[in-house]
DNA sequence: CTCTGATATGTTAGCGATAACATATTGCAA
DNA sequence: TTGCAATATGTTATCGCTAACATATCAGAG
């Protein structure tokens, strides 16, 4: 920067001064200073810059995959939120361990960014003081925690999973079952299927049918592998809720390779509605959960949050619930 | 640092040694100090690291989409070879734009990146100019690019299409057609093409047929309207290579709905090997291209490239092909 | 008992930018 | 013409950490 400030016959002051906007400063020498920096091929050392000014422009978030179109939406959402704010999206993958997680949020904080977005809202008793002590604007989302940190961005996947059973028992269904992952590490899983359980026992239906197969996130393949095992195991149940939609569709695969016809013989119902759900031949009923939005809506807030936060005016913590509906299709 | 450094009654530089592995400490002041960081809850700051030792510990990574799962491996991959590394990711999403592509290189620059992987060949000159003046190491990935900046890990998209088609007439079939998007911004998009039209022209077919539809990347729904019209157009093509495997499932789940047998009435081709291609039913031949194997060896490239510039010694460029293979299923 | 080299710790001086304040310059009302 | 606010620029002192060098301590060889 001093180089280019004397190629330009200014001070350094006025080289920063015309890589920001909003800095008073004539139009002519500001011209003069993107010249010296064009021909110097200078580019800003934004750390350095953190670090004086304490504005790192960084928000940290934490997502449980990058291989899952939910989530990718949410982030999605985010980076559109954040497009034109200067604020640059540090992104961990806690492949759904909650270690992995506190173990990121660390190496996070370490960045010092200005907000943080989690998934879910269960932590480790460590991770859950690192956020509470960092001192930055806090987001939870896809989920609503009893005990919010700070703030959150989501909605309930029990009420949301308990919805779609409801509406399968409407349809007619009444040997309803529950394929699944095997861990609770997955704590959005585990909460559709108690949400599924609820479903159950507040329809006063007899039987609960829950087939846990694999290690969360459960992929497609073993989402057909399980209505194979379950249908084995339960030959007379007539539906079938997937934790997510990867894992219905696997399902439904499997079923028209096997000539089973869905919804006659067995009806599939997804979570999420992802893209391929309203793609795939039939299409999959499913619950829609506006994961955009999820990410939109944290993005804004963050924005309002750090902003409050610069003022010296930090905002209070807010609850920011995202719909949800049960979209039916053709496998159900 | 300072307010640790007096808890453990040691100097900030001691504090900042225990912090680091490597350096000449007694564990018993290590012990000492590690407690006054729990105690006191504190934090590293590692801009402030940055900025005195010179490593930020960034590698940037542009892909063009978040939502394509080739891209997801490939980030995947290289998140695993840094693992343990310290080296974090910095992403961006170009959305398949070299005007986009340019304004995030500029950003991710601003923080000093120890080294930047960016996805294909083609970039604005001014893109181009910043890479080969930014001093670290630059990777291009997914393509070969006849003149690359440095190193490049990736294979030639038209080859690999090419080989597919080549393997359809040899599977019997003469009245080949190509699905892709509208535009050339999608230069491996463009590639697949341009191999789709020698092959088509190596293996002396009369006629070239190149439906183009919607806006690269396509989906899976203008995979399935893109079918329609083909078959419109030109009623005897027997097999359509697809741009990617999403618009292959969307063209193969709509010929299901219309009751269109695959491949008897017409046979489906897609590129890039998705999980979905292997999981829908008819299952979808397809071109597999390693997308994981691309991120991971990239990453560990980038690791040696890293270490060499760190002792003055810096790597020549390399390039590095990584293997695809046509993959036969029963769409065709 | 001294000397040497290894190990452990401290001191000083930045890294490259910006905040905060100081100073010049300008325009325009009185 | 004078004075004062608004605008444009410069100066100085950090931001929080680590490199590089300096110093202290200690074990073991001679």
């Amino acid at each position: 920067m001093a180089d280019v400030a004397k190629r330009a016959g200014v001070s350094t002051m006025t080289v920063s001064r015309a890589l920001r906007d909003g800095a008073s400063i004539a139009a002519e020498t500001r011209d003069r200073i993107k010249l010296a920096i064009e021909d110097l091929g200078y580019v800003l050392d934004q750390s350095a810059g953190s670090l004086s000014s304490k504005r790192t422009g960084f928000v940290a978030v934490l997502i449980p995959s990058i291989n899952n179109s939910n989530f990718a939406d949410t982030s999605r959402g985010l980076t559109d939120a954040l497009e034109g704010s200067g604020l640059q999206l540090l992104l961990g993958y806690t492949d759904y361990s909650t270690e992995k997680e506190e173990e990121l949020i660390g190496s996070m904080l370490r960045r010092r960014p200005e907000a943080i977005v989690v998934t879910g809202g269960s932590h480790t008793p460590r991770a859950r003081r690192l956020l509470e002590k960092s001192g930055i604007p806090v987001i939870e989302t896809w989920d609503l925690p009893s005990q919010p940190i700070c703030h959150v961005v989501g909605f309930s996947n029990a009420a949301a999973c308990f919805a779609l059973v409801h509406h399968l028992h409407g349809q007619g269904y009444r040997r309803i079952a529950f394929i699944g992952g095997t861990s609770n590490q997955d704590t959005r899983g585990a909460d559709r299927r108690a949400g599924y359980e609820n479903a159950i026992a507040a329809l006063g239906l007899t039987e609960s049918r829950v087939m846990s197969f694999g290690t969360p996130p459960i992929s497609g393949k073993q989402g057909g592998e399980a209505i194979v095992k379950l249908l084995e195991q339960w030959p007379a149940c007539d539906a079938a809720v997937c934790v997510s939609d990867l894992s219905a569709f696997g399902a439904l695969m499997e079923c028209q390779r096997r000539g089973w016809a869905v919804p006659r013989k067995i009806a599939i119902a997804g979570f999420g509605d992802f893209e391929i759900s309203s793609q795939c031949h039939p299409r999959i009923t499913t619950v829609g959960v506006n994961c955009y939005a999820i990410g939109n809506r944290a993005g804004k807030l963050l924005l309002r949050a750090i902003e409050g936060e610069h003022r010296g005016e930090p905002i209070p913590a807010e609850t920011i619930i995202t719909d949800y509906a049960v979209i039916t299709r053709e496998t159900t």
